[in-house]
DNA sequence: CGCATATATTTGCCACGACAAAGATTGCAT
DNA sequence: ATGCAATCTTTGTCGTGGCAAATATATGCG
């Protein structure tokens, strides 16, 4: 009961595919809803999702740039120009042009920022406790296992 | 060894967060790079993962309106109003106001939609199985499930 | 030095998702 | 039958993501 269809398409073939059950969809899914959970947690803040995980990116030194934000991210650097400038509008982080090297911003998260930054882990606890409910701990260990070597498997 | 650290915020505690370790950003991550893989893929049939979408759940009469698919897809059904009306103009698929209720818009899909639509389920089980290399049988239905237990927690 | 190449950022354009408001239609209750 | 609440769709507005072009600066090479 455990063997593949064909061997060549193992273990996703497209002649069983049904959209319903399948890990992609469920994916989407599971992320709309974590985010959606996120969103509206931070909405109390006046923030969006992508703005607290780049004030959290900022605030704990894994990115000082918007290109390093792209990176840690993974979207475009583009989309994260017109982010931060938003965020600079309402005063939550500042842009400093480099002297070492005039083509690089500086970012800088303000004391505005860090008053919610501060908030944002437990914030992003209580989603994960809501909806990891039921898991224990070895389980999210090991979807998070698995969640790596999906990103991993990034060639061919 | 699998005792949880504390009672009440088992098993994700704020003092210990980390985005970099967090399911969360795993999930966010994770689903980026699937859809970014179909993205690409569907692209060379000039539609956007959204639209295949659509087209699927179209197709197999999983849904027949824009309602439907809002709650099928998870998304917003403004959204989806929109999303269908390019795809109309693009000849895809076609509106028709209902005789029974006359506040219903069925879709259909034309034979330029279903000529897209039967290259899709192998085109998204390529990416799954690119995507999913090296996850037995077992792994991939331990996935799914825990997968639905997280969209399943959603209430409080 | 002068020039090609690479890097960092910004901007334009389009597609998409969330939210809210508005318009049309239906159905139910009084 | 009238009127009100519920339902379906559309549209406006905003934030975001992807792609490509434009700009500015840096670096390396002749």
């Amino acid at each position: 009961m455990n063997a593949p269809a064909t061997d060549d398409t193992y273990p996703f073939d497209p002649a069983s595919y049904r959209i319903c059950d399948s890990v992609g969809y469920l994916m989407a899914r599971a992320k709309g809803e974590l985010s959606r959970d996120v969103e509206q947690e931070v909405g109390a803040l006046d923030i969006t999702h992508a703005q607290a995980s780049c004030l959290v990116m900022l605030a704990h030194d894994r990115a000082s740039t918007v290109t390093d934000l792209g990176r840690e991210l993974n979207t475009d650097i583009g989309s994260v120009t017109r982010l931060i400038s938003r965020m600079e509008k309402r005063g939550l982080v500042e842009r400093q042009r480099s002297d070492a090297d005039r083509r690089i911003v500086d970012l800088q998260v303000t004391p505005a920022g860090w008053a919610l930054v501060e908030q944002l882990p437990t914030i992003f606890c209580r989603v994960l406790n809501r909806r990891f409910r039921g898991f224990s701990e070895a389980e999210v260990a090991q979807f998070r296992d698995m969640l790596q070597r999906v990103i991993a498997n990034n060639s061919g």
